[in-house]
RNA sequence: GCCCGGGUGGCGGAAUGGUAGACGCAGCGGACUUAAAAUCCGUUGGCUGAAAGGCCGUGCGGGUUCAAGUCCCGCCCUGGGCACCA
């Protein structure tokens, strides 16, 4: 056998014999338990993969395997997210056919996944765009649907004006495209939404119940944005307001009844600091109080609210504007106490959220209050400080304190008045506590041919009809133009065999031409993987039911309120019909970090003003080295291709060998961390798996294939004791270690086996026990290494004389009583402060340990012309002797 | 502004409140070699000391404790998310 790692020798003839073999296929054997491990759904992109998307799969890999091992029916699929604008993008820039081109650039993610050993069942593999899989995705849509969850409405959406579509609100990050980074704009366009707001407070409260990081779970927490607090109606007042101030009594004849609208406020508790109230440009109330204006304001406010509609999200948002706004000329009533207050238009309200109307109370919120400063509106203060020593400044933005200016509900607590004055608002009519939310429903179409269609038809009579469904699938046409129209519909709408059909009764009606957004395909493509061959359905309740949950699902933390967010609705949708028993699919979420490469920027040079980023010019490596020092600045980023920055798999495992890369992968860093990538580290495994052969074959010689029988019945020697310690801490910490995600530790725990067992054998010729020993040892670290470096796992197993796969082999058990050591360490401290350390027998009681640790020299100095005050003593651990 | 992470040697990082820096990278010294690479062995937090050893050390300031990288309070820096959400 080979006493160094050679990866070019094995590697590819392993990854061979596992295929012929079938190794990887999903067994669903009876009496096993089960263990559904899975990565996010990829884009297959044309650059490939890097070595970052390694970092995701191959801890999977690493979990699935040692769950397979240790009994578990492993179901570890893997397949494409065909479906959307990525794909359709990049078909467009090389002129391919999409269908074409995913099927090549899948075949590359399969070829470069096996490259480095990842155990999928490929059989069960299937892209988004397949027909098989979206008839399905279709049929989920009807099913929606016909529950009223998914609907068309004439909406103002965000639309992406270089990628010619609408986007949902988790598409839009800072009012930029999430994808293209271009500035959205609005645009009012008939839509398909699904009615995710509905099940906002499942999605809130179901989080509790899974194993995710808290952070992610925040992020949906903060992006449903539920906020508990009161809505009211305000009606607009028929006659002149305070005397003091001016009003055109004229414009009340026009007035047929009482004008009302309603507003949201968390902060009921302040309703006597209202001072006036602001309604969103775009609130329908404006027009019904046109007839009130004098020409000169109804013109100052149509000029405000045709700049606000001009205005970009990016500008609007931009957290340094000065406040704008106009006055309407009208005046409302607050209802708790009869004053008459005036109605501000401002843009720093919006219509999207709550009623698009508020009650401004300038002195105790601060954008109220700079609205108020800038206009001059009148500002009072209606809690004061709980001690009233503590002096406040305006706005005072309290939870808690005292009631003032507020009439009958003065000297009240903030949150005694906040239920008084719910009571008071039930009681009166007027309005009633009210949760809102910030989430928004999931804006589903896209103007564009790559995504699965939607299944309906529009009569002639502008009726709304769901496809059959033993009409389902709706195929994706083959169009030779297929390039976005821009014009707010997609391409499929010149393409009359698609349009034209006849509907329910017959009549000729149009297929609707949105196609569904790409995050619709990935919202259930885990049910689909429990029985990814069904015809007839979209997946059998037995296979779901058995597989789901998934048990690990592992991926960026960049889709944490998108994808993540649509797939637990789904799920609780399908799980309202019965159609499924689990009511949130992914039980535990991993977060893998980012691997970062450097990167060259060259400094910008006089004149240049294109691509000039922060760092500078993106460069090549190349100009990088040819440009002074002075000029460059190199600086970690994403490994993307457009950066050449990439390192493929491919590469790394032609220098280093993907064991190496694997183990590589799992040891540079936390799984949760970002990893800065250099390829000469990646030696650093390549020599641990050069030891681990040398070792194998250093003990070859003394390998007893039969050790399983004697080595609990014979006498060990002190060093096969040692070396049975040290193999059985192998297995627990790299078991435990596994389990929790600590990958890291997990190798570092085998690096520290292998000197400990090549320590034991030493120069010595082992003896029979040590023998026995050194041959568990052998094959429980290949066994526990095969999890992380399978080829070498299964080159070494063949080598000790054994047949098959490591894969097949039981996971190794430990036995707690053989860590256990004979004589511990034991830290003595004086005074919190280490000043030696005793050998005792392990489980020394107390007095033994007192005696031993004042008997050292080491101690006794510090002890000199002090009193014991006390002793404190931990078991095995330590003593420390309280003096002074 | 709000919500999450994170600050430990030259670097990546270990460490159920109990011997800080495991393991690895890089460096240094040595062995092997005509030489280099590879490999192997040793060494590597700072200050101090001839040495034994001593002192200081986990972003900063306090606190709890016999004992704090770890727990509590107040800051600073940094990465990410949200953001005129009433």
């Amino acid at each position: 056998m080979p006493d160094r790692y050679e990866p070019s020798t094995f590697e590819s003839k392993w990854q061979q014999r596992w295929k012929e073999a079938d190794l990887f296929l999903t067994r669903e054997e009876p009496g096993r338990k089960k263990f559904y491990g899975m990565d996010f759904f990829p884009y297959p992109s044309g650059s490939g993969l890097s070595v970052g998307h390694c970092k995701n799969y191959v801890p999977t890999d690493v979990i699935c395997r040692m769950k397979f091992m240790q009994g578990c029916n492993v179901l570890h699929p893997m397949g494409f997210d065909a479906f959307g604008l990525p794909a359709e993008n990049e078909a467009i820039k090389t002129k391919s056919d999409p269908a074409e081109m995913i099927e090549r650039y899948a075949a590359n993610y399969r070829r470069q996944m096996e490259l480095i050993g990842i155990s999928y069942d490929w059989s069960r593999s299937f892209a988004s765009c397949d027909p098989t899989y979206y008839k399905w995705t279709q049929w989920i849509f009807e099913l929606l649907y016909k529950r009223g969850l998914a609907y068309r409405k004439l909406a103002e959406v965000n639309w992406c004006p270089k990628d010619k579509t609408a986007l949902a609100n988790e598409e839009v990050v800072g009012g930029l495209c999430e994808r293209c980074g271009t500035v959205v704009e609005k645009r009012s366009i008939p839509q398909w939404f699904f009615k995710i707001t509905d099940y906002a407070q499942r999605l809130i409260d179901d989080l509790e119940a899974v194993d995710w990081p808290e952070g992610i779970k925040a992020q949906q927490r903060n992006w449903i944005g539920r906020s508990a607090g009161a809505q009211f109606s305000m009606s607009l007042a028929t006659s002149t307001p305070n005397s003091s101030q001016p009003y055109d009594l004229a414009s009340e004849s026009n007035v047929e009844r009482p004008l009302k609208f309603d507003v949201f406020t968390t902060r009921i508790d302040t309703i006597f600091g209202m001072t006036f109230c602001v309604l969103a440009p775009e609130h329908p109330l404006i027009g019904q109080i046109e007839s009130r204006m004098d020409e000169e304001r109804r013109q100052a406010i149509r000029l405000y609210r045709d700049q606000a509609k001009l205005l970009s999200d990016v500008a609007r948002l931009a957290t340094d504007r000065d406040k704008t706004g106009v006055f309407t000329g009208s005046f409302a009533t607050n209802p708790a106490n009869g004053k008459n207050i005036p109605i501000w238009i401002a843009d720093y309200v919006m219509l999207g959220y709550g009623t698009g109307a508020i009650m401004a109370v300038p002195g105790h919120d601060a954008r109220d209050f700079e609205f108020a400063q800038k206009f001059g509106l009148e500002i009072i203060q209606v809690i004061s400080p709980e001690n009233p020593a503590s002096n406040c400044t305006l706005p005072f933005d309290a939870k808690d304190g005292v009631m003032i200016n507020s009439g009958e509900y003065d000297g009240l607590s903030v949150s005694d008045c906040q239920k008084k004055l719910l009571d008071w608002l039930e009681r009166t009519s007027i309005g009633a506590a009210k949760v809102q939310y910030k989430l928004r429903d999931w804006l589903i179409s896209r103007q564009r041919y790559w995504g699965c269609p939607i299944p309906i038809i529009h009569s002639a009579e502008g009726e709304t009809q769901l496809v059959a469904e033993s009409d389902l699938p709706v195929y994706l046409p083959s169009i030779e133009h297929y390039e976005p129209s821009g014009d707010g519909s997609s391409p499929l709408a010149y393409n009359p065999e698609f349009v034209n059909v006849t509907d329910r009764e017959g009549k000729l009606g149009r297929r609707e031409t949105d196609t569904m957004g790409g995050f619709a395909c990935s919202s259930w493509y885990f049910l689909r993987f429990c029985d990814p061959h069904n015809e007839d359905q979209a997946w059998s309740p037995d296979k779901a039911n058995y597989w789901m949950p998934v048990d690990c699902y592992v991926g960026g933390a960049e889709h944490a309120v998108m994808h993540l967010l649509y797939a637990r609705f789904w799920t609780k949708v399908l799980y309202d019909e019965e159609l499924i028993t689990v009511s949130e699919p992914f039980q535990k979420l991993e977060n893998q970090g980012q691997v970062l490469a450097l990167t060259p920027y060259r400094t910008a040079r006089p004149g240049e003003t294109l691509d000039v980023g922060e760092e500078g010019i993106l460069t090549s490596f190349e100009e990088a080295g040819a440009l002074p020092t002075s000029e460059v600045a190199w600086k970690w980023t994403r490994m993307s291709k457009s950066k050449g920055n990439v390192v493929t798999p491919d590469e790394a495992k032609e220098a280093y060998g993907a064991d190496a890369l694997r183990l590589h992968l799992l040891f540079v860093a936390p799984f949760e961390a970002d990893v800065l990538w250099k390829n000469e580290e990646m030696q650093g495994t390549v020599r641990f798996l050069h030891r681990v052969f040398k070792f194998v074959e250093n003990a070859l010689p003394y390998f007893d294939p039969d050790w399983r029988g004697p080595i609990d019945f014979e006498e060990l020697s002190e060093p096969a004791k040692e070396m049975r310690r040290a193999t059985h801490k192998l297995i627990k910490k790299a078991t435990e270690d596994i389990e929790r995600f600590a990958f890291n530790t997990y190798v570092s725990a085998m690096m520290i086996f292998l000197k400990t067992a090549q320590d034991i054998l030493g120069i010595r010729i082992p003896d029979r026990s040590l023998a026995l020993a050194l041959s568990e040892a052998v094959e429980s670290l290949i066994l526990v290494l095969s999890a992380g470096a399978p080829h070498s796992a299964d080159e070494l197993w063949s080598s000790i004389g054994n047949e098959g796969f490591t894969y097949l082999m039981p996971w190794p058990d430990y036995q707690e009583k053989l860590i256990e050591e004979d004589l511990i360490t034991m830290a003595v401290q004086v005074n919190g402060k280490l000043r030696d350390t005793i050998s005792l027998p392990k489980g020394a009681d107390n007095a033994t340990a007192e005696l031993a640790a004042l008997e050292s020299s080491k101690v006794s100095p510090y002890l000199e012309g002090k009193a014991v005050r006390k002793i404190i003593f931990v078991p095995d651990k330590l003593v420390n002797i309280v003096a002074n």
